[in-house]
DNA sequence: TAATCTATTAACAATTCGGTAACGCATTCG
DNA sequence: CGAATGCGTTACCGAATTGTTAATAGATTA
């Protein structure tokens, strides 16, 4: 999806940040709808489908939670993102918005650049539409694993890897069977400028034959290591 | 629970106020039981069971005070909750109507826009009702975490937490297993403007594995941290 | 205003992780 | 056959990360 394409609501009541919040965003290239209160966020909301919503948590008629928990309810927007925007002072209802569906706050004052690397972030969630499985668990043969929790699991028994065994066992299980060389897990793994030695893989690949199973790790000298099921 | 499994007992002697508040509330999908006195209120409430049940005050037979005082009494009933139908003009029965056991009260004339929203808010009491979130309490594993006290209760032992600890806890409580890395915990529970040091998120994590459990608490080196049950 | 409680920092301790060196073993190849 | 190559293994070190405590300034409450 293209950024024209993406639909932001802006929902204040205040006049003046709907001005500066929408140009930033304009000028990044997105479509910028706005409500002054939580009813007519409700209603633009439904008739235009936006992708994303950035919502006061203080506004009259209806305040943000309340708007928040509607539109959660509406099954078209299922999907659609919908952030606060707080003032520093009311810290609480930072973390209070939530459970009433929120996805994430931002904090006033705003910063534009802040604004947009933020909605930037939030937007990438778009990307992978898939579902929240595809980028955050991972299950193959018998053994599941969680990205976000950093974990995997094996027959139940739960393992927990440190980062670069839990990178370099993740890279190998996005495609099993396939091989990967010595320098695409450096690539992958400890990125391009990174340089180790010789051995390092080898190391780590020894962790994960102790931590997971001898088994399921394939050396093809030569070439590279995989991983089969 | 769902809404559909929700029932809520009306009891009012003024049909037309039952068809009203009746009509709305099944448009949202809750279970609606009607009752026209304070006697057949009772025997209703012990038959079905309702999680929350809306009163008049002023009925003939028995009235609404005397109805709460007797439901009360009721051992099964003591979780649902109460709430008076009052006339404006009477409202020192609305003072006195909460140690007759009322949790809340509904000014007539009722709208029925005002009517769902405060259902609904009543209702969010009721643990994990979907599509009610819950703004006030919120219960994982062994422990409930009450945001607008700022505390939690761990096996029935109330704990009360200062305002950062609380937000650590309870960011991480949003999503048990997930591990937060130190990034987001600054950026949810901080602020995303804040600079605080680099040891600051550390002692607030012993802090909480000190007044909660260590047990809970998970460090996942290079990553950040996060909260099994 | 005094007394208390919170949030944060600084300083230091403890731990863990990543990486390396050194050596062994097997296979390959001249 | 012996050297060369590539991988496996172990032990260890240094650096990065986290844990802990105490001190302090700021906020809150009595």
């Amino acid at each position: 999806m293209k950024k024209k394409d993406i639909k932001i609501l802006l929902v204040d009541d205040e006049q003046d940040i709907l001005e500066i919040v929408g140009y930033n965003l304009s000028q990044e290239g997105y479509q910028i709808i706005t409500a002054s209160n939580g009813k007519e966020a409700i209603a633009k909301a439904k008739k235009e489908h936006p992708q994303l919503i950035i919502m006061d948590v203080m506004m009259p008629e209806m305040d943000g939670m309340e708007a928040c928990e509607n539109i959660r309810k509406i099954p078209e927007l299922q999907d659609t993102i919908i952030t606060f925007l707080t003032a520093r002072s009311e810290d609480y209802s930072q973390v209070a918005g939530f459970d009433a569906g929120a996805d994430d706050y931002i904090a006033k004052p705003i910063k534009p650049k802040v604004l947009v690397s933020k909605v930037q972030a939030l937007l990438r969630r778009l990307k992978g539409v898939e579902g929240v499985s595809s980028t955050t668990t991972l299950t193959v043969g018998n053994i599941e694993i969680n990205r976000e929790e950093y974990k995997i699991i094996k027959d139940g028994e739960e393992i927990i890897l440190p980062r670069k065994e839990f990178e370099l066992f993740y890279l190998l299980a996005t495609k099993p069977g396939k091989v990967f060389t010595r320098e695409e897990i450096l690539d992958k793994v400890w990125g391009n400028e990174v340089v180790v030695g010789g051995r390092t893989i080898d190391v780590h690949i020894r962790k994960l034959r102790e931590k997971i199973g001898d088994s399921f790790f394939k050396t093809i000298k030569g070439v590279g290591y995989k991983i089969e099921f």
